[in-house]
DNA sequence: ACCGGGATGTTCT
DNA sequence: GAACATCCCGGTG
């Protein structure tokens, strides 16, 4: 198989931008949904293969667990919005939102196969060794794709910025794997994350 | 391969 | 002052 292992390969298909019914729903169904969907930004793109969902007030892992804040008002925001926050003092990671405006619910993005740009992703992650660490990780796929702070409340829909995510046809996974959500000192036993089985780009596990 | 620690600074208690 | 939806590097086996 190709350098992407068992990813599905670009296709010709044209790209359709997903529409904003497709994130107006809870995050646990769009999560598996979004799995082999494409994350575009300008001459960069990859196809998601791991993403965690973030529930909101019955979810103490999530930023809108407590309310309203200055960070996370992109969450609270209409679906289809890009959050995009600050972690670690060093790195940034970014989200689909979804549900309902005032939901504060979102798909975090963890791992990407890349598909496009992965010349200037190479040269944004000079610690990335081989493709597959481009953008196995929430945090190194917003560094391959030139994604930071400025991007947070980006409108995904209308491709702000020249972010969208896209439907080009793959289809989903042959296998769709579900577990635990990674890196959380709190409800980490809701089984939230969902990645496509055997893909080489996935996050290391831990 | 696996494991441990340091980097680095914003956010909220 | 502590926590943090992480990553990288250098140690050891």
């Amino acid at each position: 198989m190709s350098a992407g292992g068992t990813t599905a390969p670009s296709t010709s298909a044209r790209l359709r931008r997903l529409p904003r019914r497709f994130y107006r729903r809870d995050p646990r169904v769009v999560a598996p949904e979004l799995l082999h969907k494409v994350l575009v930004h300008r001459r960069r793109a990859g196809r998601i293969v791991e993403v965690e969902a973030y529930c909101g007030g019955e979810d103490p892992a999530s930023h809108t667990f407590r309310g309203p804040t200055p960070r996370n008002v992109t969450m609270f925001g209409p679906p289809g919005g890009l959050y995009v926050y600050f972690t670690y003092g060093l790195h940034w990671c970014a989200n689909a939102v979804c549900g309902e405006e005032g939901q504060g619910v979102a798909v975090l993005i963890r791992a990407l196969a890349p598909l496009r740009g992965v010349d200037l992703m190479r040269a944004d992650r000079p610690a990335a060794r081989a493709d597959r660490d481009l953008c196995s990780g929430p945090a190194k796929l917003c560094q391959a794709l030139g994604l930071d702070g400025t991007f947070d409340g980006a409108d995904l829909v209308r491709a702000d910025h020249g972010v969208t995510i896209c439907d080009d046809g793959a289809g989903p996974p042959e296998v769709i794997a579900n577990g635990l959500r990674i890196g959380l000192s709190v409800a980490g036993d809701r089984p939230w994350r969902w990645w496509a089985g055997g893909d080489p780009n996935v996050s290391r596990l831990r």
